[in-house]
DNA sequence: CGAATACCCTGGCGGC
DNA sequence: TGCCGCCAGGGTATTC
C-alpha cells in the first residue's frame, strides 16, 4: 500500500515526467475517481485543460500538481492508487479511471486505480503555517521528512492523546505519511506494543518511536527509488522492493529478526497488526 | 469535544 | 473446478 515513501518516489516521477507540460485533455473513466471533486467530472477536465502541471508537491501520503491557474490536482493513492507516464496508444489499464494528455504530444498520464479508494480533485490553496497547500490538505500534519517537521512538537501532540500508541501514530494530524506497515515496522523498532497507551509513554520512549519511524520510512524511500524506470512514475503502488526487508509485518509466524520468537498477528482497528510476543509485550491488562 | 466506529470498494485467494 | 467469503485498508462522516 503506498505510504509515505511510496508516495514520495511517485511524486519524484511526476517531477521529471509530468511538470512543465502543457494538458490538452483530461478523460474520466470512472465518476468515483473524482468523487472529491463536488462540481464533478467535467469541471474537474475543464479546470485542468488548457493549464500548465508547474511542479509535483506532497505531504504525507497527499500528492498534487500545482497548475499554472493557481489550483492544484490533487491526488491521494488510497490503496491500489497508482499514477504512471505511458507512451500514447499504449493499451489501456483494467483500471483507467482519468487519463491526461499532454500538448506535446508525449507520454499519458494515467490514474489506475482498482479499488478506487484514491481519487482526484482540483482544489484551491491555502497558506498554512508558511507551507502552501491544497484546502483538503490544510489540517494535515508536516511529514518526517519535510525539512520544517518538528520533532519535539510531534512528541508533544502524540503524549497529548488519550488512546493506543498505533492509532496516535496512524493519525494524519498528529505526523503524517504513517501507515499500518510502517507503524508497525516502527512500533517493532521501538519495542513496543500497538496497544500501549500513548500518555504513559516517557517522552523520550515516543522520540525513539518517531525517530524509528522516520528511519524506517528513509530506508524504504532509498530502496523504493531505485525501483522505477522511465516509464513508470512508481512501483505498482507497492511497497517497492522494502517488503524484504520487513521485521514484523506481514511476518505472522516467521521468526522475529531480533530474538527469533515466531511474529504474532493480532486484530486491530478491523484490520492486523503484527508484533513480536517477546520484543513487544502487551501492556499491563491488555486482552484481545 | 475528543475518541471510537462504520463505511466506502474490488479482486485475489483460501477453503470446500 | 467453481464459487463463496474473507481480507487488504486511509480518510471521512457519524456516533458515542
Amino acid at each position: 500500500m503506498p505510504e509515505l515513501p511510496e508516495v514520495e518516489v511517485v511524486r519524484r516521477g511526476l517531477a521529471e515526467h509530468a511538470a512543465g507540460r502543457a494538458v490538452t485533455a483530461v478523460d474520466v473513466f470512472h465518476d468515483r475517481a473524482v468523487r472529491r471533486h463536488v462540481p464533478g467530472a467535467v469541471d474537474f477536465a475543464g479546470r485542468i485543460v488548457g493549464t500548465t502541471l508547474t511542479a509535483a508537491r506532497r505531504r504525507g501520503k497527499y500528492l498534487w500538481l500545482d497548475l499554472s491557474s493557481g489550483e492544484a490536482v490533487l491526488a491521494h493513492l488510497g490503496m491500489s492508487g497508482q499514477l504512471l507516464v505511458q507512451p500514447p496508444g499504449t493499451p489501456d489499464e483494467k483500471h483507467l479511471r482519468v487519463r491526461f494528455t499532454f500538448a506535446d504530444g508525449g507520454p499519458e498520464l494515467r490514474f489506475v486505480d482498482q479499488r478506487t479508494f484514491g481519487g482526484l480533485s482540483v482544489e484551491e490553496t491555502t497558506e498554512v503555517d508558511g507551507a502552501t497547500l491544497p484546502l483538503p490538505v490544510a489540517h494535515i500534519a508536516r511529514d518526517p521528512m519535510d525539512p520544517r517537521f518538528d520533532p519535539d512538537a510531534a512528541v508533544a501532540a502524540l503524549r497529548r492523546k488519550r488512546t493506543e500508541v498505533k492509532r496516535a501514530l496512524l493519525d494524519q494530524t498528529l505526523v503524517s505519511g504513517i501507515g499500518n506497515i510502517y507503524a508497525d515496522e516502527a512500533l517493532w523498532r521501538a519495542k513496543l506494543h500497538w496497544a500501549r497507551p500513548t500518555d504513559k509513554l516517557s517522552r523520550a520512549k515516543a522520540a525513539e518511536l518517531l525517530g524509528a519511524a522516520t528511519d524506517v520510512m528513509d530506508a524504504a524511500l532509498r530502496v523504493g527509488g531505485t525501483s522505477f524506470d522511465a516509464l513508470y512514475v512508481n512501483v505498482n503502488g507497492q511497497s517497492g522492493y522494502f517488503d524484504r526487508s520487513l521485521n514484523a509485518y506481514g511476518q505472522e509466524g516467521e521468526p522475529c529478526p531480533r530474538c527469533g520468537r515466531p511474529i504474532r498477528r493480532e486484530p486491530f482497528m478491523n484490520r492486523s497488526s503484527f508484533s513480536c510476543p517477546r520484543c513487544q509485550p502487551h501492556p499491563a491488562g491488555f486482552s484481545l
